[in-house]
DNA sequence: GTCTATATGGCGATAGAC
DNA sequence: GTCTATCGCCATATAGAC
């Protein structure tokens, strides 16, 4: 019947396109991360992805609007990673634990969404208007607040939660932002899980044991 | 006499030069932490330092030989306050106070130098030739050694040195590299000295206590 | 949706007068 | 050392055929 025509053939083809725009996200996040967003071109971002540059710009009618996007992407999963969350039985320490775990794994399977964002905040935030007050700021104050209330509570010393937030964030994006001095001063290629498992441990004894979480 | 004229005249135009080189350099330096290398042109860069860009170029004959030349700069100011330095009666607490307050200082008046360097080591570091190599990995190795005979001697944690140097890097350097987010963080419009002596007393209280330097 | 062709602008760098 | 003028390249984006 009609109908059915007309349901079926839009759906068919949106699954294609949106295969085609996750490769070329995909690529856009690669090419930012190494060249930024001045340096990356839509050539090259288009040619990574298979497609020429013309073709891109019928699925991303402009470099901004694609960079944007790749901005918004990592964001998202950021900011979905980043609560603390509290399930039945977990103390503070197991808490922190696995937060630092999972933003540890975001570097690894993330590290270029990481250098984009990185680039980006360096120079300004000036194309994140708005989605770090909005987006991000929101989950960092319910954190904040959650380790006041341990901290309340006598169960860690007395610190400023905003900074060790800074902090975490700070040492466990290192390890995809800066790659490439770490991997140097590692004497390897590049960073294996093996590098990152040992970074988790390093981090969780430290900040644990600095936080008055364990002995 | 002809000896003196000689003598005085280049003495006077090499330090008018010097003078200009120095306002070119201050001038890079910020442009090419706000815009990046690609992005940072060489007339913002000539206009922030009042000249015209051709003019410019005849002390810079090249975008990237003054690029290279920040990048350097900044470098070597880094790998000067790098060193743990043992002066008599300081214990192994107060050394890594002093490395800490002594990075968070560069942070805070060197902001755009550290930037640049951000920038350069997320997108690869392929403006940095050998000099990673060849001078912040041997100062590396020097305090990797001397916190290693700490530990030997029993007087801290056993942790792997060079995570705990990545780790004093990226929490010192993310205030003047990530100073756009934690300034929306704190809700200031950008961060002063006072943002600065708190963090760092977190980081003293959290790092040498989390290392066991300190109960 | 994909292609060829092209408009348009910006930027790094050079030439040459003064 | 500084200026005017300009070359040549590359990148974003658009027009229009198929």
């Amino acid at each position: 019947m009609n109908n059915s025509d007309v349901a079926r053939k839009p759906r068919r083809r949106s699954v294609n396109r949106e295969a085609i725009e996750q490769r070329i996200l995909a690529s856009a996040e690669e090419v930012f991360a190494e060249q930024g967003f001045s340096g990356g071109s839509i050539e090259a971002i288009a040619d990574r992805a298979g497609l020429s540059k013309q073709n891109m710009l019928y699925y991303f009618p402009s470099k901004e609007s694609l960079y944007q996007r790749v901005l918004k992407d990592i964001l998202g999963i950021w900011i979905e990673k980043m609560a603390l969350i509290e399930q039945a039985g977990d103390t503070p320490a197991v808490m922190i634990e696995n937060y630092i775990r999972g933003k540890l794994a975001l570097s690894y399977t993330r590290p270029h969404g990481s250098k984009v964002f990185a680039s980006e905040v360096i120079s300004g935030a000036g194309h994140l208007q708005g989605y770090i007050e909005n987006d991000l700021l929101p989950q960092l104050e319910a954190d904040v607040a959650l380790v006041n209330s341990w901290i309340d509570q006598g169960l860690m010393d007395q610190v400023e939660p905003k900074h060790l937030f800074f902090t975490i964030w700070a040492t466990t994006q290192t390890y995809a932002d800066f790659s490439a001095q770490i991997s140097l001063a590692l004497g390897k290629d590049q960073l294996d899980e093996d590098d990152f498992v040992q970074a988790g441990d390093f981090l969780i004894h430290v900040l644990l044991k600095g936080m008055g979480l364990v002995p």
